[in-house]
DNA sequence: GTCATGACACCTC
DNA sequence: CGAGGTGCCATGA
């Protein structure tokens, strides 16, 4: 794993504005990463000091393992979810 | 080298 | 809108 794009990924996250969120894809894409999973990875290893949970999936659904945990995180910050699901078209950054 | 796994995305139906 | 299949790529056995 190249530690500069691991560096990039983390940058990323942390530029994701409070209120706001982004798709895996999103940041994969914005730091060049070869796959969304690259980001997935990095969070998991090594997002426990990033705003990792406002990054979800392309379907506006939070990743599985986290997802309680996130919704949480993410509606204490103002992100409203619909049975579990945000609303990409208002909350996505950028 | 192959095979399986996973905080994913996209296309089809 | 959803379920299923396929592509993706780093990692570890």
């Amino acid at each position: 794993m190249d530690e500069r794009l691991h560096e990039l990924i983390r940058e990323a996250v942390r530029s994701v504005p409070r209120g706001r969120v982004a798709t895996y894809g999103d940041i994969a894409a914005r730091t060049g990463a070869s796959s969304p999973r690259i980001v997935g990875k990095v969070l998991s290893e090594d997002g426990h000091d990033l705003p990792w949970h406002r990054v979800i999936r392309a379907t506006g659904r939070p990743a599985e393992p986290v997802a309680r945990r996130q919704l949480e995180l993410l509606r204490a910050e103002g992100v409203l979810a619909d049975d579990g699901k945000v609303d990409l078209g208002q909350y996505r950054w950028r």
